[in-house]
DNA sequence: TAGATTGTTAATCGATTAACAATC
DNA sequence: TAGATTGTTAATCGATTAACAATC
């Protein structure tokens, strides 16, 4: 079987995470039917970008009806992998980290957390949920034993770009950068940043932009 | 005092914040000039980028040598309000919720968690470090009576546009959005998200791609 | 001085929007 | 049928990159 899209640029593939998103919402409310307006307008775009964005996909819409929910939920599920279980690793058991081993949104989506470590000798030993946390020494066996996918750094940015480097020789396929730094990978180990304290910085000086058009 | 740059476009707040981060950084650790190749070449950008995004700050460069990064970090954090107090509230006592009210990297960075709040009953007067866990409907008085200029949703979606209308309500000022579902307010009221399980769908479509390659 | 780096202009590239024929 | 909505093309808009004179 092969993808019939092989390039779908990021900006579309960022929007379609959230096409998926909302047409899941769609189907459990039991919606058959979705038009290009109605995503548009609930997802704060316009009508035009959204066929253009799903004219990407492997999947055509009927004229005066729209989508079926159940199609392009299908077809986008595919793009991301959702139908898929990945399975993850989270470095660093301090809050952050904690709070995305409990998360149980992760699970809901496929997103499978095998373990979780962190080098402060008092907190190996500890569990968090179901897990107990392991000296990051083991990360390495870890990720060849269980086919890790991906890896999630929770740790200060000091340490961030030295655990990609571990996940990176122990075989990682993607990494989740939750430190507030550049982590340089090759070019076959993909990693995507959540950058909390940057967006709200990006909030903050939207704000303030308000504040002076009021002056 | 006025602002000389009036509006500088999103793509480029996104990278400032970068720049004030590693800026930091790099002063932390002594130096006193960088230069757009070496801020590039750390970051993953090209220095013409750099050069560009740079331009739009009220501040100079100099020949030969870069840009201090004393005066870099000073006008970089003037824009992001780095130097300001800013007071938020979580709604939301979930583990996200839990670790964002104890993430120290927000107080270092000066947004202030000032309460936070849940509806469930069985949460509601527990302790989450310094803070107390209150019932939502208390939002509303210490919005307005704190001055709380950001607000934190980390419920469900279910609920996320209707916390996120209170909040509107009670005089918000911005908005962070941790709910995997589009919120809408009033265009003085800016909402950013953080978007989790969306940015690991997009690690997964990317992992996909890579194994995709090789076959 | 010679040479490295800025600031800026112009060129390229890509993303979004508008428009409309095709269609059910 | 009539009319609403798709899919797609072309136009617009904005962002990135290349190039280079100015400069210290």
């Amino acid at each position: 079987m092969t993808d019939a899209q092989p390039c779908i640029p990021l900006s579309v593939i960022r929007r379609l995470t959230k096409y998926l998103t909302h047409v899941q919402g769609l189907r459990s409310r039991g919606a058959e039917w979705v038009s290009s307006r109605e995503l548009a307008d609930n997802l704060g775009l316009t009508s035009s970008t959204v066929r253009q964005d799903l004219s990407h996909l492997d999947f055509c819409g009927t004229s005066r009806r729209g989508y079926k929910t159940c199609g392009l939920y299908a077809v986008l599920s595919h793009v991301f992998g959702a139908d898929i279980a990945w399975n993850m690793v989270v470095v660093g058991a301090g809050n952050l980290g904690r709070a995305l081993a409990l998360h149980e949104e992760f699970q809901r989506r496929g997103f499978h957390i095998c373990g979780i470590f962190d080098s402060d000798d008092r907190k190996i030993g500890r569990k968090i949920g179901r897990l107990t946390i392991q000296n990051v020494r083991r990360i390495p066996t870890t990720i060849r034993n269980n086919r890790i996918d991906v890896g999630v750094i929770a740790v200060p940015a000091s340490a961030a770009q030295r655990v990609a480097d571990l996940m990176v020789a122990s075989g990682i396929r993607g990494i989740l950068n939750m430190a507030q730094t550049h982590i340089v990978t090759p070019k076959r180990v993909p990693v995507v940043d959540v950058r909390i304290v940057a967006t709200l910085q990006e909030l903050a000086h939207a704000i303030s932009r308000i504040k002076n058009k009021a002056d």
